[in-house]
RNA sequence: GCGCCCGUAGCUCAGUCGGAUAGAGCAUCGGAUUCCUAAUCCGGAGGCCACAGGUUCGAAUCCUGUCGGGCGCACCA
């Protein structure tokens, strides 16, 4: 309850309830500075039970020296005066029930009116700047499925914190700095060879044979002539490596903007390189003993790799932060291990960040705790250490029609992005993405998506807008203009939906700080219930439709309400990346 | 062998810093449409929250162990 929270409905209670405990400490019912960390105040799961509970009373009875039922009806007594509460009822083991009283809910709906598309936002994150990494996909070909709940999970994570109050970049690693590029710029070549007339043959064992490299090969004939045809490795290397990174970026910038998504920068490991940043980070961790040279041993329990041999090698200390073991910056070959350049990179974005996320696939977990490590000693190093946050986020196991299908750059073989998105479209693909928790596996049948795409949630929740947007143009070519002003008009049913999107910031915040852009998903879901709940008992009863025959202040009411409605469904839709539809 | 993640209804999954009778969708059974989009709604049935201990007023949630599934485990990225 320390925390900032947004002006809010539910954090005004808090508030209230907060003074009440400040009273019964002055009148003596409750001991000076008593901890109130574990009082929460929040709706109750069963309606049933009110509109807000508190355990205040359970909590601290024990520090009052006394039992929860007593405690709770002292601060009954205190709650009962407010206007704004109809009712304060000890229920259970000494849970305290509130309903609020209906003018709170009319407000709400005003207040959703007043602040737009800015309902909801949150000052929570006090402007902290905090760099979002994801995707960071390699840039040796289109990006495939496996990068893409990566994709759509940082983005909707990045646009959640921007909500919440906090200064968001979006950053993309690119890695054009190690091994993989130079096959990349090999298979480039040889596709330029191809394009100049020359027999390549089958692709090599080796070399990515992708027919995306094809047009890359022509664009190269058409930039270089027939320059670097023949001309040994060493000559053109450099060259088609530079030529054939752009080119993947961008056709991963285009993958990247099928879903939706734009980085704000692309910071290049190459740059990073050249620049000395790691040679930087080196001597500093020399100079504090957390680099040394070493020879690591064989991995225990599990058969040693053939060619296993020992080696000495500049070591990070990674073990002194909670690492199993000791991790190269450098190969025996004199280069960076990427892991020597992250560290570097980490540190250029701390530079200018206040918090740094990553988000990545599961399959680089056993990386966690030595970058965790890296980033730990260095900002510790300079000043106050960093939070810093990987997210993992796990499998995508991709069927179709119930078959695994197989994802691999090598065998050039393997479903995009692009694939994916002109199939099924964006909205569909982000939503999935999105309705589960990102470190559970989850399978996408691509069949199945198709098939069914009538009951994916996605389209639940944009019936939902879609079904506003035509009760609010059938309302206008009546004639009848929502209004505030006989809100008053409103019956119990209409405030239940009222109170679903009252919680809308609450989520959001709950969301942002657990940092679990999922949870917003869900709560769409949720509102779109009760919505199609209301719009349903127009079927049975005339008077409950939101134009009502012979009643334009009440329509006007009522249209009100579901124009906010469908306002509190785009603010969130827009945090996940999909679109609010007019009509289905 | 070690590390990380997961285990909740037949299936796919939610579950708010630990709260009240564990929730949704699909599937299943029964209802609602002369009427604002039925791509919707209402109701029934379906659970030893993997298992065993522990922590406390209170555990699906936290701790320990076991079992099951996934990912990773020298200089790759």
């Amino acid at each position: 309850m320390t925390e900032t929270q947004a002006n809010t409905l539910y954090s005004a209670f808090t508030a209230r309830i907060d003074a009440v405990l400040d009273a019964l400490e002055m009148e003596g019912d409750l001991p000076p500075d008593t901890n109130r960390a574990n009082v929460s105040v929040e709706p109750p799961r069963d309606p049933s039970h009110g509109d807000l509970s508190t355990n205040a009373a359970m909590v601290l009875a024990k520090g009052a020296a006394t039992n929860p039922r007593a405690l709770a009806e002292k601060i009954v007594e205190h709650l009962a005066h407010d206007p704004m509460i109809e009712s304060a009822e000890i229920a259970g083991p000494g849970f305290i029930n509130l309903r609020l009283a209906r003018q709170n809910w009319i407000e709400e709906l005003a207040a959703i009116a007043e602040l737009g598309a800015d309902y909801g936002k949150s000052a929570m994150g006090a402007g902290a700047r905090v760099n979002v990494e994801y995707v960071s996909a390699n840039p040796t070909g289109p990006m495939h499925m496996g990068h893409c709940r990566g994709a759509v999970v940082g983005d909707a994570l990045a646009s959640l914190l921007e909500f919440a109050g906090h200064e968001v970049t979006r950053e993309y690693y690119v890695n054009d700095a190690g091994g993989q590029v130079d096959t990349l710029a090999r298979s480039a070549h040889l596709r330029y060879r191809e394009a100049l007339g020359d027999d390549i043959g089958d692709i090599p064992e080796g070399l990515y044979p992708g027919d995306y490299l094809v047009p890359v090969g022509k664009a190269a004939a058409e930039e270089f002539g027939d320059r670097f045809q023949s001309l040994p490795e060493s000559e053109w290397l450099p060259i088609f490596r530079a030529f054939a990174v752009e080119r993947m970026m961008d056709l991963i910038k285009s993958d990247l903007a099928m879903l939706g998504i734009k980085h704000d920068v692309f910071s290049s490991e190459a740059a990073l390189q050249a620049a000395k940043k790691p040679e930087a980070a080196e001597a500093w961790l020399r100079e504090h003993d957390l680099v040394y040279d070493g020879v690591l041993e064989a991995p225990k329990g599990k058969a040693p790799p053939e060619d296993w041999e020992p080696v000495e090698l500049p070591l990070f200390r990674s073990t002194r932060y909670g690492d199993d073991q000791d991790r190269p910056i450098k190969k025996s070959d004199g280069k960076w291990t990427y892991f020597g350049a992250d560290l570097a990179y980490h540190m250029q974005k701390a530079e200018s960040a206040d918090a740094l996320i990553d988000v990545w696939g599961a399959d680089h977990s056993g990386t966690v705790k030595r970058i965790k490590a890296a980033v730990a000693a260095l900002s510790e190093g300079q000043g106050e250490p960093i939070p810093f946050d990987v997210k993992l986020v796990q499998m995508v196991q991709l069927l179709r029609g119930g078959e695994p299908v197989k994802m691999s750059k090598r065998s050039g073989n393997f479903v995009t992005i692009a694939d994916m998105v002109e199939e099924v479209g964006k909205d569909v693909v982000r939503f999935s993405m999105l309705t589960r928790k990102p470190e559970a596996q989850m399978d996408f049948d691509f069949a199945k998506v198709v098939e069914q795409s009538k009951d994916n949630p996605v389209f639940y929740v944009q019936y939902a807008h879609a079904r506003i947007s035509s009760i609010l143009r059938k309302a206008a070519a009546e004639g009848i203009t929502p209004s505030a002003d006989g809100l008053d008009l409103l019956g119990e049913h209409d405030l239940a939906v009222i109170k679903q999107a009252a919680q809308f910031p609450r989520e959001v915040e709950a969301a942002a700080r657990s940092r679990e852009a999922h949870r917003i998903a869900f709560y769409l879901y949720d509102l779109a219930a009760e919505f199609h709940a209301l719009w349903n008992m127009g079927n049975d009863d005339a008077e409950k439709r939101f134009i009502v025959a012979q009643n334009p202040a009440l329509s006007a009411a009522r249209l009100f309400l579901a124009s906010q409605i469908g306002q509190v469904i785009r603010n969130g839709l827009a945090l996940l990346g999909v679109e609010a539809v007019e009509e289905l």
